[in-house]
DNA sequence: CTGAAAGCGCTTACAG
DNA sequence: CTGAAAGCGCTTACAG
């Protein structure tokens, strides 16, 4: 393969004026630079990256860890924030973290060991401490990271107002009796990992928005553990069928757990909304197709990745800003649907 | 941050000592080894894996490039791939194409100038020429190239036989008017592109499979050009309700596309599978859960991972193999559900 | 079994 | 505006 040194020969320049002239950098005459370029067409010539890397301490690429791509609330983010990357020139990098039990920590570490100039995060079991103790200097943005205190730049879902906005859209519809699914297994125990807090948060919010709307806590929360898969969704409606329908209002933590639900529901002959209103949370794009419709607090994808790409721009840009880490809590819209429409 | 020198001088050991014993090769005393890794440990080295890559021209890293995660049948496959990628030693990266329009061939360029060892790629608009031509010497396993000649090694869904288990379930089932539903808009005109071939493939195959049904072709083929996506499946039904529904059975290019279908029947009064039986072709979760649940030629994505990365190991092992390009297809299985059951 | 030395392909001061 | 030289942090023959 050819190197730079042969972009050089064929150009006729030196390697220094080569290297200037083929990352556009000032100091070379247009024409000199014109030259160059067409010289490395002509052999075929690819920058090694590794070397550039190795050199400069910068690779140009950006890395994003979510836990795993088959979830949609996670795809979609990795969708959006890659698009984010690459549009602030950088290479976009996808990892899952969640591929193997318990590997979270061990492909953390190797990521940093890699060549990326930066890693945005999307729920893991670690906490900032020993992130940063793992990248060892490359900036971190953490998405979903409800810890405290924080001492990483954060972008964050409307787990609060989304919440409202949903049991304030059940109540808007009639229901006076309103339960909250997804209470999550690791909500007891190992109380301290990142994705077992952002997921309290959301419950615990949902919760208080009940009490706001001053309804009955006692009755409102789901007492089993359930995760937030389709297929827990569909167990626990199920059950709440079984249990003779306790609710007319049922807040589902995310849309997987929510379309699992409605499934549910239908199984057990339960009619959306008649019997019982449904509402999810993430705005996946699979609830505008379900039968019934999912009403939704749909997360701002594209804010969410904005924010997160910028906030890691900026520290690259700026390596001695000493400045406190920001939190940004993305928008949200309430999507009204069949399954609250009564 | 320490260096491997570093390492060394803590542990009172050569560097060529040091880099040996980090990486478990044969020439150390299993004393030595445990000391250099304990002083490693101690100074919170972490390797510089630009410099690895610079100097032994392996970076351990396996990208793999799909067109957006956000379509189910691609983060099922990103999933599955990376699963097996991690499984044989290697780091996974995911890289999207199809992004910003027209990106793809510009990706793949800057891909081969990145650091990997060697490229999976699922569905492109680049032909394998153009694709060796930009990777230049690293191993590229195709994932879904129906393209011939075809110079690199490749894994397919099975198409053919796929489409042959799905005709002749929905002829088991009774249909006798079969509709073919996905002829892809690009099918003419750029019709060397290989995502393109690789629809039509799918598409050809359908027909065929209704052509020795013995059903009448000319009715089956839908003949406006559909997306493969949920909201043209959707409006795809509307239309062919509004035609008085021409068929009793129908067979969608993708899963997707098929819970379009059932949505947009929905909406138009149409009962499936009662007044028409619809089947899909992918084998997403969602499928399990829509009202009614889909039936489906569900692709063996592990399978396929398997194949992909077993092949490229392969490649990466006997560098100087010169076999010509191995050709895989993968297994499938009819999933029988609500949408195909009278 | 261990150590000294060369070199992978770039970028970046520095000198002209 | 252009060129010669150093060096990023490793790995890999090679010698002892």
């Amino acid at each position: 393969m050819p190197t730079l040194k042969d972009v050089a020969s064929e150009a006729k320049v030196s390697l220094a004026t080569a290297s200037l002239a083929m990352r556009g950098k000032p100091g070379v005459t247009s024409a000199t630079a014109q030259k160059v370029r067409s010289a490395a067409k002509r052999i075929g010539y690819q920058l090694n990256a590794s070397a550039r890397s190795l050199r400069s301490g910068r690779s140009g690429i950006l890395v994003l860890i979510v836990p795993r791509l088959s979830i949609p609330f996670y795809n979609h983010v990795a969708e959006a924030v890659a698009y984010e990357m690459e549009k602030a020139g950088m290479q976009a990098m996808i990892q899952q973290s969640d591929l193997f039990a318990e590997h979270e920590r061990e492909t953390v570490g190797r990521i940093a060991s890699t060549i990326a100039d930066g890693i945005i995060y999307n729920s893991t079991r670690l906490d900032d401490e020993s992130i940063t103790a793992l990248t060892d200097q490359r900036p971190v943005v953490m998405i979903e990271n409800f810890a405290e205190p924080r001492t990483l730049d954060t972008v964050n879902t409307p787990s609060q107002e989304g919440m409202n906005a949903a049991v304030n859209h059940l109540v808007d519809v009639g229901c006076s009796r309103i339960g909250v699914l997804g209470r999550s297994p690791e909500d007891t125990g190992r109380a301290s990992q990142l994705s077992s807090i952002s997921k309290r948060t959301r419950y615990d919010a949902a919760l208080a928005a009940i009490a706001h709307a001053g309804q009955d806590l006692e009755m409102a929360a789901w007492p089993d553990p359930v995760s937030w898969s389709i297929e827990d969704g569909r167990k626990a409606a199920l059950e709440l069928a079984r249990q003779g329908l306790p609710y007319d209002g049922l807040v589902c933590m995310n849309d997987m757990m929510a379309l699992g639900v409605l499934r549910g529901f239908h199984e057990a002959g339960v009619k959306v909304p008649r019997d019982v209103a449904v509402i999810g949370f993430d705005g996946i794009q699979e609830g505008a197709y379900n039968t019934p419709t999912l009403s939704t607090i749909a997360v701002d994808y594209r804010g969410l990745a904005q924010a997160s790409v910028s906030l890691m721009m900026r520290r690259l840009d700026q390596p001695d800003d000493k400045f406190m880490p920001q939190s940004i809590r993305v928008g949200y819209e309430l999507i009204k649907r069949e399954s609250t429409a009564r």
